[in-house]
DNA sequence: TAAGGAAAGTCAAAGAAAGTCAAAGTCTAA
DNA sequence: TTAGACTTTGACTTTCTTTGACTTTCCTTA
């Protein structure tokens, strides 16, 4: 196992035990597990990034700690603010991006990214013409970032 | 015998004993078989292909890997059941019962179904009159069950 | 309150895998 | 027998990990 799992998923662990946060000393930490202690920064920017939703806090010196927090929701300020970007007529590309958006923030995954682009398309769209197509598009967007919010 | 095809019978025999999933070492494989390492790339692009059901995951880097996994079928056959059984008007209510017959034999989950159901909704296709948001709504059904066969 | 030490942060280089692509070689079916 | 499809090869690219030297920030104590 690489080293750089083992500290995610020990991290894991004490975030799970901390129901939600966990404190933690680099130096320490690095020392238990046979790494250098830029390591543990290392895992954290790459594993533990707000995007999947954590938050990090740290003080440095005597008594210093990197507290790594998981953060359930916000999600929903995020999604307002799609709401409002979201104009009368979305064209395939602008939605595909947006929900790209949606995919890389965690509010979807993988699979539930691929359904709505294919939901969105020009081709499952196709009986509309052109214009027809961008306001539908436009409105089901609209309706899905609802449905996301409840 | 080619040496693509030993390659190929030899992550078959990985899968199988693998229940379904495999995980190889790129370099290590292609050494043990006596080819380049490109060469297993070419023997999953043109065997292990989504088309014939198999999901490829892969991390490069340190620790890498690409990891085979033999979807199980028997959902295909019945999405394409569906599919046949879709017409070419489909109203809200049809289209709930479809996507439920989904959620309960376990091809989408709670939320793709609520996101889904939203999606053909009456109200986010409510720019269109009613025969024409029946007819998109079975396009997008069709695109959907498309979608998931892949 | 200034100095020293105890953390954590930053960054770049080196290393370890996998991915891409195009050229060259082989095979096969018409 | 030859055009097109399939294989083989290797150079080059991209991504991820590991390491360590150096920097910055904070606390303690003389």
């Amino acid at each position: 196992m690489l080293i750089s799992d083992a500290i995610a998923k020990l991290i894991e662990e004490m975030i799970n035990e901390g129901e939600g946060a966990a404190e933690i000393k680099r130096n320490d930490l690095a020392y238990r597990l046979g790494c250098v202690p830029s390591q543990i920064n290392y895992v954290i920017s790459s594993r533990f990034t707000p995007e999947r939703g954590y938050i990090i806090e740290s003080r440095r010196g005597g008594g210093g700690y990197i507290r790594i927090i998981r953060k359930q929701m916000g999600k929903d300020e995020y999604l307002m603010h799609f709401l409002y970007a979201i104009g009368s007529s979305v064209d395939e590309k602008e939605a595909a991006a947006f929900l790209g958006n949606l995919l890389d923030q965690g509010v979807l995954s993988e699979r539930e990214y691929l359904l709505l682009c294919t939901t969105l398309s020009n081709t499952a769209l196709g009986k509309l013409d052109s214009a027809g197509r961008n306001t539908v598009r436009a409105d089901i967007l609209r309706h899905i970032i609802l449905r996301l919010m409840k």
